[in-house]
DNA sequence: CATGAATGAGCCTTCATTCAT
DNA sequence: CATGAATGAAGGCTCATTCAT
């Protein structure tokens, strides 16, 4: 009897890709041997190549996978939401808790960036820019109903990512602080910035 | 052969942490070789061990003098200023420039931590500590002597940092801001978010 | 590329053994380049480490092998031998003729212990320390049995071993002396030294 | 005033040949660098170039003067003994004297001959063959006069060479043997296989 | 004489990748 | 699919040697 399709050959991958954001997080996609690679998920390296067409593949995919998935979930957490005052709380809370919840991925989305070859580079950097203009068009919406005070929607934009990202450097699970408290003082600190304190 | 006239040992270690600075920056301290180097030097990359004790020796020494250079330099702005908010707004000031000014170096600084041997990152580890330290001391001398409103002083020191930092993500000297303008808006943000509108 | 046709680990590693002696025997371990050795396998540098760890891997398994196989077949040689006497040209024979048909191995097992690092140094010195026991051994159970007259056992086993080895650093099998004219010659000069004309 | 002739620079010399034994001695002439060198005399490694024309070159004039005290020396030992049997014990008394006295000399003499390059090899081979032509006269002479027995007197002087030789290989200071009783012992063996006991 | 900085070759080793089995 | 053995390029580093200072 033959396999079950994609079974067996699915499980790979998948372990592929776990290792993959655990290695590169740890040691970076430079230091990390496709040998190492192959010894986390317990195949030899010329097997790697049943699953994946290169090294600099692997990071392209890896990297594709998450900045995609954060834009998916944005998209369904803003999905219903047209008050921007509440859009912008489900931001930050959306923004601080995926950040802090994939720390690897997060670390891989935005420091391996230089190691993907230019043509897959120019995809990604698309799809973050797509994910600044979800805060861009909340902070012009919050501008003009709720009044907020912005010098700039697209720098306060970048702003604000820059600032709530800073989170996930030094987010320590038994370090004292809750997500929840995280958000909320992040709220506070945002609401307070757009002359809205929360 | 022997050296070439007019070299001297000064001026081609200067030539090496310029030019390793460039190249780390731009490719990524693992991606980046010693023939590499060597070559955007002008000489071999065997010479370069004249001047430095290895790759690894290199990177400390270069992420070394950077967060020494960050921590004098703030000592020497904040030398002669009691008043808190004061120290704030030169704290901001001078953070925002350091970092828009020398963003190779702080780039540097944070992202090839990892790169660093522990040995190694543990001496840079406890001078980003110290940086982090000065800030903190602002924040506290702020909530006691002029009653800000800060959730916690820690956390506050680093969201801030990491604020503050991310401008130097997507600083472009050519793209509408000047430095003032970027220091008036975070000072603005920060004095808003202690609760002490600017 | 991929393996060359009808190419199979074991062959190669044999042929990495076999060029491996001839090239450290002509030339001495330090002075041999893995490209060197590769080459004369037939197959590129990186190629080696796919059978062997390291050059120093490589030294420590040829001299081990070598060691252990004087001793075993010493053993073997002298397993159903009782009288000393027959023990003892047993044990002559046995050395000049090893000595002089391996004299590349023999080369290498004493001249490159020093390239040796101290850890496989010391299990190789062991190996030796148990080839001169048996000789000793023979000479002890001559002198309890035969009355053979030697100044003190252990001197005179390292004594004869330096005088048997050093057969093998001239014999020339073109030379004029058959094996068993050297046997003869040198079980000769023992059993006198013995006290005990042959 | 200037420097006395020769003063400086040949003390520095003796200190090279004295540096460069030991640490051939210990680690073999491949695997000594000349950094190593220079570092061990307290200079810096171009600096030697002032005393010595290579690298080779050292090997072979350390070689050269080690051989020929070594032929000059027993030329002096042997020069009026007529009588073979006195002959022979002064030989067996010198080389086992100065093989032990000069464990490192001997110990380079033998094993870094073939780090000669090939006009360098020759000049010392024909040193060494020299001083086996003294023992094979000792022996016709004993043959002839004294009715020794050896199969072969040219087989036999290496054989012997070979025999004595292995003292230093073994011998150890502390190690409960003085040189007398070894001189004692070897002679002993010595003349038991020419047929002569002592 | 000694130094320090340079050269260019070479070393051991690792790497991503390929492919016969 | 996985393996193991191969490639060819490249990597960090050391070396003997040279020579302006």
């Amino acid at each position: 009897m033959s396999r079950a399709p994609g079974s067996s050959g699915e499980k790979t991958l998948k372990a592929i890709y776990e290792a993959g954001i655990d290695l590169i997080y740890q040691y970076g996609y430079e230091a990390v041997s496709l040998r190492q690679l192959a010894g986390a998920v317990g195949i030899q390296a010329g097997s790697l190549y049943n699953h994946i067409a290169s090294k600099q593949d692997l990071l392209f995919k890896l990297i594709h996978s998450i900045v995609l998935e954060l834009n998916e979930q944005l998209d369904a957490e803003l999905e219903n939401i047209d008050d921007p005052e509440e859009a912008m709380r489900a931001f930050v809370r959306y923004h601080i808790t995926w950040y802090t919840a994939r720390k690897q991925q997060v670390f891989i989305g935005n420091m391996e960036l230089r190691s993907l070859k230019a043509e897959n580079y120019t995809k990604i950097v698309a799809l973050r820019r797509r994910y600044e203009m979800r805060l861009k068009d909340i902070l012009d919406r919050g501008i003009a109903e709720k009044h907020w005070s912005m010098p700039d929607s697209s720098v306060s934009a970048r702003a604000l990512i820059a600032m709530l990202s800073g989170v996930c450097v030094w987010y320590d699970p038994e370090g004292g602080y809750s997500i929840e408290e995280l958000v909320s003082i992040y709220t506070e600190i945002v609401f307070k910035g757009l002359g809205k304190p929360a």
